[in-house]
DNA sequence: AAATCCAAGATTTTCGAAAATCTGTATTGC
DNA sequence: GCAATACAGATTTTCGAAAATCTTGGATTT
């Protein structure tokens, strides 16, 4: 592996985790120094993200961290339960036994590691691995790259939002509406396996529109501080 | 504007006119020699179009132009037409009279410049800029940064496949099947500017399928050459 | 004869310094 | 006093060479 993809990966990880704030300049002799490169490498990776509207850039004035807003949130959610819908359709048409497979097994593992709890750094990753891996595994047998690309670019995007809430600042209660996320995603699979395509997509478009809803309830006084 | 955005621009122009052809080895050296610059600002380039799936690279093997396929073409306007479909039918809900008179004026631009013909190199290349600008306009409206991002997107990769046909080797006719495509152009701007979002979603996707059928059959010998 | 190993050349990747540009501050001119 | 200008420091961008890695061809071994 070379220094410029552990270099996007290192960024891409400390962005999306909310390490690297939103708005922060990126100060190529900061970053250098951060993560132990020359600046090559990380104007590599940079512009990567650039491309994947995770950094911004100015000419001249150098990178920054591509800022976060409620409306884009909402856009990013309405896309993603087009993009994901049309996917989903799509593999409950075409998807085969290994297809199943892949989601009887993401499930069971997603369900063990939320039942682990999120206590430590290692186990938040680990949930965030298995419920990305799950997520895919729905639409994996959709066909199409395009809508695959578009789901991976939309996820790391609500990812970003994810973040801050899944990590509540103390004295901030974890949860306003309760809420079985895992119930829902069981709920999901079932449906898709059942092969109910209109019911899959029902559930799906709620799993996210819940969450955003959250995130905006969260955030809506987190603006007003 | 820096090297690095130049490089970009004309290794992009190159890549989607198809001077550097699909599956090309992109050599640093050759580069170098043929933009005039280091390799900074082409590693730079390269990277951003790799995100952008313009090009495709392996770690210490280098660079290549990214292949075609007839699959992926199918697939790319499958998807082309779920995002503008949706745009298309938020613009109609939302869109001002700015947005109404942006698609008049560029559909007129446009007709002008096709009645013009394609001749030279330079009239091509200005008929494909307001082409794209009359379906930019169509969707501006839309309120969706997600969906116009993935509009590009996948505008620029059709334009990949476009760009051979609309240049065609010295010997194959031009024209399989009758079409006028100005032509539906203007039914699709009259449907959506009358607001009635069913049939101009309908037109759109027909526009697509018939570039893509035509894309396909023209393909289909070149293949079994 | 086939497979393996090694060296030379080609190529990519990375670094460190030089060049170009921006930003903020102090100075000049009106 | 205020705007415009010039300078110094900070920062980004680019280059050219060095380091690391891959590829190719032939020599050696089994």
């Amino acid at each position: 592996m070379t220094l410029a993809e552990k270099a996007y990966d290192a960024l891409r990880r400390d962005i999306v985790g909310g390490t690297l704030k939103p708005g922060a300049p990126l100060r190529m002799a900061q970053l250098s120094d951060r993560y132990g490169m020359g600046f090559s490498p990380l104007r590599e990776a940079l512009n990567r993200l650039q491309a994947e509207r995770l950094v911004t850039s100015v000419a001249l004035k150098g990178f920054s961290v591509a800022p976060l807003s409620m409306e884009e949130m909402w856009d990013a959610t309405n896309t993603r339960i087009l993009i994901e819908s049309r996917a989903l359709r799509l593999s409950i048409e075409q998807g085969g036994d290994e297809w199943e497979a892949g989601i009887v097994g993401s499930l069971h593992a997603l369900l063990l590691q939320a039942a682990r709890g999120t206590a430590t750094e290692e186990d938040a990753r680990a949930l965030e691995t298995r419920h990305h891996a799950f997520h895919w595994a729905l639409l994996s047998a959709c066909g199409s790259g395009w809508l695959m690309e578009f789901f991976q670019r939309l996820y790391v995007e609500s990812e970003r939002y994810r973040h801050p809430i899944l990590a509540p600042r103390a004295g901030t209660p974890a949860r306003d509406v309760p809420r079985d996320i895992q119930a829902e995603h069981e709920a999901l699979a079932k449906a898709t396996l059942a092969r109910d395509a209109d019911l899959a997509c029902a559930l799906l478009a709620d799993h996210y529109r819940r969450t955003a809803q959250r995130l905006d309830s969260l955030m809506a006084p987190a603006a007003a501080e």
